[in-house]
RNA sequence: GGAGAGAUGGCUGAGUGGUCGAAAGCGGCACCCUGCUAAGGUGUUGAACCCUUCACGGGGUUCCGAGGGUUCGAAUCCCUCUCUCUCCGCCA
């Protein structure tokens, strides 16, 4: 959600960033103008007519106080239609403000201007490449090597729960348990506290980050208790400070916290969702930041290095995109994209996101530091993927794997293991 | 799951229909005093939103777990829900 005197001081800068967006409906800064321009009108009524009753009321309580009966019932009579003003007028209110808000919750986030703008993936831009991708013919599929070895059971994960819900086996099991202790370790060591976050959330939540009710579908529901099974940290852990005013002088605020995640990813189908390229419950270590909001592109940078060191210290070869404007999504102002390359299949990625989301996700959850004299203001968010589990597993596969068929364990995760090799 | 108690400002905690956004204490902040420190004194100290102002500020509305209701008027009465605590049951 923007700041309303943001759009009202510059509609312009907003329509542009629904265009670079791709979202095309520039429309609605003039209608949420106007919705807004209504409610406050209506709001100011209210207000007022408020006022009035209340003073009335009081005058009465004076009265009855002074035993002057028969003044206090005459005044009570003047009241009684102010009543049902008071009551449409605050049915009006509350439909205005919805309205109001149906349009700004349709009004995506404004890109920074150091993002490109572009339509597809085709504008992104790439900010650093790290490693050579590995051409040789022989190396085969992460699927192929896991088929053969038995360390991972996608038939009987079909069987117990459905297609995308796989059992890890025996090495590769070990090897997700090494990368999420890899990966805790390394982020604590960078300044991030470390959470262990509920993996179902209420419906304050799902909205706090505005997977409903624009994203609902992606989410799997619990309807009995009112829960969703979250598709990734980033929802509990943004929600962590919901309506909260956060001390200043202790920001930036960086959590990391490892959860499974659950995306019901309707609609997939082909090559993506081969192995273990897209399943329905995976792993992820996740970053989140709450910052000042002068720092948050400075943040941006550390979260982005903080995500890149982990696939370095991995070996695994891999690229960073700086999203363009067309293709970064509605709530970010800034993302970068970390894809690693995946010699078996021949093709980039997609491990991590790191976004800035500015005060967008904030304003909406209220999440608040003091300025200098005091007063609550929003503070902005980012977060980042360190990393999700599967792909990152693929590539360690495809890479670390010999002609031989055997495949050697990364130097980084040796504490874990008891030998050289899966 | 059963029985009972409760939910008030950063915290503790008063307040059972009328100048209550809410006593008091603690904490925070500012100033004063005491040759430092400790102690003491005075004042100040919630949030959201609307109107107004270039700004400082001023005015107003709402908020005492959430949502409804009664009433001219609700922190206070009624209903529903949520959560917390105690006891019992169950349990990693």
């Amino acid at each position: 959600m923007l700041d309303i005197q943001r759009i009202k001081q510059d509609p312009d800068l907003v329509k542009k960033a629904i265009n670079d967006k791709g979202e095309k409906n520039t429309g609605l800064v003039d209608q949420l103008l106007e919705a807004d321009q209504k409610w406050r009108d209506s709001v100011h009524k209210l207000d007022m007519l408020r006022k009035e009753s209340n003073e009335k009321a009081k005058q009465i309580g004076v009265l009855m106080g002074q035993g002057k009966k028969e003044e206090a019932q005459k005044i009570i009579r003047e009241t009684g239609e102010m009543k049902s003003q008071v009551k449409d007028l605050e049915e009006e209110v509350k439909a205005l403000s919805s309205s109001r808000d149906d349009i700004m919750y349709k009004i995506p986030n404004i890109p920074h201007p150091t993002v490109p703008v572009g339509a597809t993936d085709e504008d992104n831009v790439v900010h650093k490449s790290w490693g050579d991708p590995l051409k040789d013919e022989w190396r085969r599929p992460h699927w192929e090597i896991t088929d053969e070895k038995g360390w991972i059971d996608f038939q009987r994960g079909v069987k117990v729960t459905g297609a995308g819900f796989p059992f890890y086996v025996g090495p590769v099991a070990r090897l997700q348990r090494a990368l999420i202790n890899y990966f805790i370790n390394s982020a604590v060591d960078h300044g991030y506290l470390e959470l262990q976050a509920p993996y179902f959330v209420n419906e304050d939540s799902a909205k706090g980050t505005g997977q409903i009710p624009d994203k609902e579908d992606m989410m799997y529901v619990i309807p009995r208790d009112g829960f969703f099974t979250i598709p990734t940290a980033e929802v509990p852990v943004t929600n962590f400070h919901r309506d909260e005013i956060l001390e200043t002088e202790n920001l930036p605020v960086n959590y990391v916290c490892y959860t499974p995640c659950w995306r019901r990813e309707a609609g997939s189908y082909g090559k993506d969702v081969r192995g273990l390229n897209r399943l329905h419950q995976f792993d992820k270590v996740e970053l989140v930041k709450f910052v000042h909001p002068d720092t948050s592109y400075d943040e941006l940078e550390s979260l982005r290095e903080d995500a890149e060191r982990l696939l370095e210290a991995l070996g695994l070869s891999y690229r960073t995109l700086l999203m363009c404007t067309g293709d970064m999504g509605f709530t970010q102002s800034k993302k970068y994209d970390l894809e690693v390359w995946s010699p078996g299949q021949q093709r980039w990625l997609e491990v991590s996101s790191c976004s800035n989301f500015e005060s967008f996700q904030a304003r909406r959850m209220m999440v608040r530091y003091r300025k200098e004299d005091g007063k609550p203001e929003i503070l902005h968010t980012l977060n980042g993927s360190g990393l999700a589990l599967p792909r990152v597993v693929s590539a360690i596969l495809e890479t670390y794997q010999e002609e031989s068929g055997r495949v050697r364990v990364p130097d980084v995760l040796k504490p874990w293991f008891s030998g050289d090799y899966l």
